[in-house]
DNA sequence: ATAGGGTTAG
């Protein structure tokens, strides 16, 4: 055992010896403090500054905190010392009052008391609140005058204050101000110097480069973040875990799965917010077997499986096509919050099993959860999903009448999505025009998607030049339009559209797929040659092309998006769709009847999507497909979706 | 005294 272990150990003992004042220490609730506090008044012991700040310190504390209390407490003290100002403006700092009274704002007003006053003067322990004082309050301004007080009264190196400082011009958005306090410190580092650090620890400044990284992190900067992380010299779980997040909530997924991997070949062992970071990274992709372990690890490891860590392996198993495991994992917690309701019911939706949906909503009010306004967009989103126009219209009037919140934009692109795909078309444009918030682009899009769907040329046409004017530089709209065109065989306006797309230089998002084997996720792009397998996989397209052909289907080639004149050139386009690609390599892969889940980037098309029915049933494989939107089971020939998607 | 996390329309 090393000196950081029994520090640390000694730190995390749930008795902490303040053997001044045993009758605080023996409290456990506020009852029993104020019973003590009436002893101290009596006795007179309430005049000795310690005593007092005991008190004040057990009312901060997050299980009994009473900050009117201790706001008392304080300003009955006659001579409050430093410890007694520290822990009222921690108490301050730390409260979620930040709307209504501003508590951190008071804090800050506090420390100025403090500084006026003049009988005592701030130590190295008043500045990491006050610091997270000027994050919390978003207040630069207050947060430089800190700083320079810090480096005035010689703080400026201490290990906490540093790496408060940080945060504070990260939270204030102030990246040039943490870049230039960090440079200095880099610059302390190279020089050979060290931050003023407690001599119990050893392990150096691991706070203040994971407060650094996660600066990078927060805006955006993955690969300055990494560059940083790749330095240190030694690592945390929290150093982990800021990366891992970092990466997932930055969209990037596979970076994120890859830090997890790299980690467990380090000494650093995942805890209960790795999984829960993590997580969401393996759902995007869709890693199933990844996913699996994940849970297994918890369960293994005795890491609680509570509403927060349940509500991201629900949405796990469901974004990974496994729907009855997240119901699973749903029915064994215990106290489901709003968030975990919202990922079973979300869940649901996108499986096309609305009725379950709808259950769960029903049980979530009958258990007195209120509904949040995500819970409401997986609701409608189910009804959409499976053409409930009427119960979608009701649940939308109901948010409008009786909820507290105002319906969101994802709660209008819903219905728009719904009465569109319904074929009430007019309807959806009126309920664009009668919004009370601007529609974006998505809205929209949702109303294109209809017009293509049901092959509304006209409308189509307004539509996508209202989008062109919004997001010029976005395929979808010229996609879509291109596709209105062509199920109509009108080429000429095909043409058009392709002309318009080249001066606009906007190019066609590029088709990808995954497909996870042996816990190893594969990834396809369109038309893609680079797997070390591509040789047996475009063979494999072969086979499966003549044995489509051997019972009598014949591709769709109207959606191609290409100038071919080759019909037989447009038909093997349609082979190179990543997701065939991918199923392809499955059905190469795997032994005869194992299931194949597929993860694409983009919708699935026409063609793709009767091919693939075939396909599960020439091969009697079950094929699950999750595209941009939802899934797809295909088995024996048909779809979950029946066709409505 | 300082650092990390879950759900969200197409």
């Amino acid at each position: 055992m090393n000196l950081t272990t029994i520090y640390n150990s000694a730190a995390a003992s749930p008795t902490h010896p303040s053997s001044l004042f045993p009758q605080i220490t023996r409290c456990k609730t506020m009852k029993q403090l104020h019973q003590v506090h009436a002893l101290f008044l009596k006795t007179g012991q309430i005049n000795d500054p310690l005593a007092a700040a005991e008190i004040l310190k057990f009312c901060s504390l997050p299980a009994h905190r009473d900050i009117e209390y201790a706001r008392k407490v304080f300003r009955q003290m006659s001579e409050p010392n430093c410890f007694s100002w520290n822990t009222i403006i921690r108490a301050l700092t730390e409260s979620d009052e930040i709307n209504e009274t501003n508590e951190p704002l008071e804090a800050l007003l506090l420390f100025t008391e403090m500084l006026t006053d003049g009988t005592v003067l701030p130590n190295q322990f008043t500045f990491p609140s006050v610091l997270k004082a000027c994050a919390r309050t978003g207040k630069l301004l207050e947060g430089e005058q800190a700083h320079g007080l810090a480096l005035k009264f010689g703080f400026e190196k201490d290990e906490f204050v540093a790496s408060s400082l940080v945060r504070m011009y990260v939270m204030c958005g102030a990246m040039e101000k943490a870049q230039f306090f960090i440079n200095k410190m880099m610059a302390e580092f190279e020089n050979g110097g060290k931050l003023v650090k407690d001599k119990r620890r050893t392990e150096g400044n691991i706070v203040l480069w994971n407060v650094m990284v996660d600066g990078y992190v927060r805006v955006g900067d993955l690969t300055a973040a990494r560059e940083l992380f790749d330095k240190m010299s030694q690592r945390s779980v929290i150093s982990w875990n800021v990366m891992i997040s970092g990466y997932a909530q930055n969209g990037y997924f596979m970076e994120a799965i890859e830090m997890f991997r790299l980690m467990q070949m380090g000494e650093v062992r995942p805890n209960y917010v790795t999984l829960v970071s993590v997580l969401p990274a393996i759902s995007r992709i869709g890693a199933l077997e990844l996913g699996k372990w994940v849970h297994l690890y918890a369960e293994r490891n005795e890491i609680v499986i509570d509403d927060a860590l349940g509500s991201a392996l629900i949405d796990m198993y469901a974004k990974c096509g496994s729907i009855e495991k997240a119901v699973q994992v749903f029915n064994r917690i215990s106290k489901p919050n709003t968030i975990t309701w919202s990922a079973i019911i979300g869940g649901l939706a996108v499986h096309g099993r609305a009725k379950d949906a709808l259950d769960y909503f029903s049980r979530m009010e009958h258990e007195g959860v209120t509904p949040s306004d995500v819970v409401y967009i997986g609701v409608l989103s189910a009804c959409s999903h499976a053409g409930l126009v009427e119960e979608g219209r009701l649940f939308f009037n109901h948010i409008v009448n009786e909820v507290d919140f105002e319906p969101r934009l994802e709660h209008y692109g819903c219905m728009v999505d719904l009465l569109g795909r319904a074929g009430l078309l007019k309807e959806a444009e009126e309920f664009i025009m009668n919004m009370p918030i601007k529609p974006d682009d998505v809205i929209w899009k949702a109303l294109l998607g209809a017009c293509k769907m049901h092959g509304n040329i006209e409308m189509g046409d307004r539509v996508a030049r209202i989008l062109m004017n919004m997001a010029p530089h976005d395929s979808g709209a010229y996609v879509a339009l291109s596709n209105i065109y062509a199920a109509s065989r009108d080429w000429e306006s095909v043409a058009r559209v392709r002309l318009k797309m080249k001066e606009m230089d906007v190019r066609k998002d590029p088709g990808c797929s995954w497909i996870e084997l042996d816990g190893v996720v594969h990834q396809f792009l369109v038309e893609d040659e680079s797997h070390p397998r591509a040789k047996e996989i475009h063979s494999m397209l072969q086979e499966i092309a003549e044995q489509m052909r051997l019972v009598g289907y014949k591709p769709d080639t109207s959606r191609v998006l290409l100038n071919i004149d080759d019909e037989e050139e447009k038909e093997s386009t349609l082979y190179y769709h990543s997701e065939r690609i991918a199923i392809a390599y499955g059905l190469i892969s795997t032994s005869p009847g194992t299931p194949l889940r597929i993860v694409k980037n983009l919708r699935v098309c026409e063609d793709c999507h009767s091919s693939i029915k075939l396909i599960s049933k020439i091969y009697t494989r079950e094929i699950i497909v999750r595209d941009r939107k939802r899934f797809h089971h295909f088995e024996n020939g048909s779809c979950s979706c029946r066709d409505y998607w």
